[in-house]
Order: structure tokens, then C-alpha cells, then sequence
DNA sequence: CGGCATCCGGACCGATACTG
DNA sequence: CAGTATCGGTCCGGATGCCG
């Protein structure tokens, strides 16, 4: 569609934003550094994160898939076994995403204090 | 203070995963994209963002600023002007959210490839 | 201009139970 | 072990209309 090589977020039509705000979904970020020292299985990542019940772990899972982000491989054994790991794609995808979760984390404390002052002064 | 970071995203309760989780919000880092150059007005970022009702936009406005990262500054005029920006908290984050947006504006044509290929196998 | 009030639909998420 | 099936709830986000 574009004649431009580039995709643009600000511009509403652009497939970039479906794919920014994927990014930013509830578990995708978790799933990314259980995820980012090797292949996992999947209780593994179920353990790593915690608090996430399978139904939802596996739409996650199953979208990160379809979205080239990772690979699923299934070892036809009993019982059964299946891991999971990133593509190139998405190892590609683990230094920004790092970036926003040590941002988080080295910050967190100063949102909270942020939050308790506004909500003091209503 | 903690001596340890104290934050980690992988713990359940850790507050630092519900930060991360606002900061994947669906306009948060469309409205970061329109005042890194910047101060700002409602109007402004609105047409830079496009697409985004007022309603939305001002909740999405309204929680950043609670958590610190914008300021909200309004001139009693007439008409009124109402100006925002980030704060140096705010700032910081600019990075980060950058990141992830030109991965995801370099990235959206191998994802939408993937998810073709991928529902084309079904 | 920059909101707020109201209503609403649907995506997302979760608890529970069951299966190959 | 690694899911699937079902049901249900919440809440995000959008449409519309009104106000200072």
C-alpha cells in the first residue's frame, strides 16, 4: 500500500500499531524473558511467571506463534512434551522489550509515590 | 531503601509488573511518540495520534499524569488551553518506548507475513 | 477548546473441570 | 504434562451528547 518502504505508528492505518499493541498485551512481556535464556517447556513458563492460568498462558503462546515470535515443537512422547523458544525474530525483540521491563522495574517505586501524591491531593 | 532492586516483574505480586502493564496500553506510547519533541496541547496530540477519541485520550492522559510521567498545565483562558509534557520520569522513558516502536514499525511486515502463512496452514 | 456524563459492546482475562 | 472446554466477569475502549 505505501509507496513509502516504512511503516509509521502514528498513522492510524498502519498494521505497525496492531503489532506495537500486541507487545504491550498482559503476559507477552513475561513470556519473552522466561523465554529469553533458552527453550522452555511449557510448565516451565507457567511456573516462571506465575499466576497464569493455562487457557490464557497458551493464547499467548499461540499468538506469539502465529506472529513469528516463537517456535512450538511438539515430541510425540508419554508424557507429552512440548517447548518453546524464540525465533531470530524474536530474539530480536528481546532487547527493547528488556529495555521497558528494567525501565519498570528501576522505577516502580517512583511511579507508586507518584500515584499516592495525586490520589492524596483529590 | 531496599537493599536489593526490590522489583522484579517475574514475582506476582510486584508492583513493577503493573506498571509495565500501563506502559502497554494501547495510546501510552502513541502519546509518548507525540510529546517527545515537546509541549503539547489536547488538540495537538490528539491529531497526531488520530483515531483516538477525546474520552480515551484524556483517561490515557489522566493516568500518566497520576503516575508521574507527564505534567498537565491549564491556562484559564478563553478559549482554554490546556498543555502537556513529560516530566523527567517521563522522559526516561522515552527510550525505551521508543524501542519497542521502531522494532514494531521495522518488524510488522515479517509479522504480518507470519500470520498469513501461519493461518494459511490451518 | 477541552473536557465530562452516559451508555454500551466486545475483547480480554480468569476459575473450574475435563482430556489425550 | 500440556493442554481443551465452558462459563462468566471485568474493564477497556468507542459512540454520542452536553458543558464551561
Amino acid at each position: 500500500m505505501d509507496s513509502m518502504d516504512g511503516f509509521d505508528v502514528m498513522n492510524p492505518q498502519c498494521p505497525s500499531r496492531v503489532v506495537l499493541q500486541r507487545l504491550g498485551d498482559k503476559w507477552t512481556p513475561l513470556v519473552f524473558q522466561s523465554l529469553k535464556d533458552g527453550t522452555r517447556r511449557f510448565g516451565e513458563i507457567r511456573s516462571d511467571i506465575g499466576a497464569v492460568t493455562p487457557k490464557v498462558l497458551t493464547q499467548t503462546l499461540r499468538t506469539l506463534e502465529r506472529d513469528g515470535l516463537i517456535t512450538r515443537t511438539i515430541y510425540p512422547e508419554v508424557p507429552p512434551r512440548v517447548e518453546y523458544a524464540l525465533t531470530r525474530l524474536g530474539s530480536s525483540l528481546l532487547g527493547p522489550l528488556d529495555a521497558v521491563r528494567e525501565w519498570a522495574e528501576a522505577n516502580a517505586g517512583e511511579v507508586l509515590a507518584s500515584r499516592d501524591a495525586f490520589d492524596d491531593a483529590l
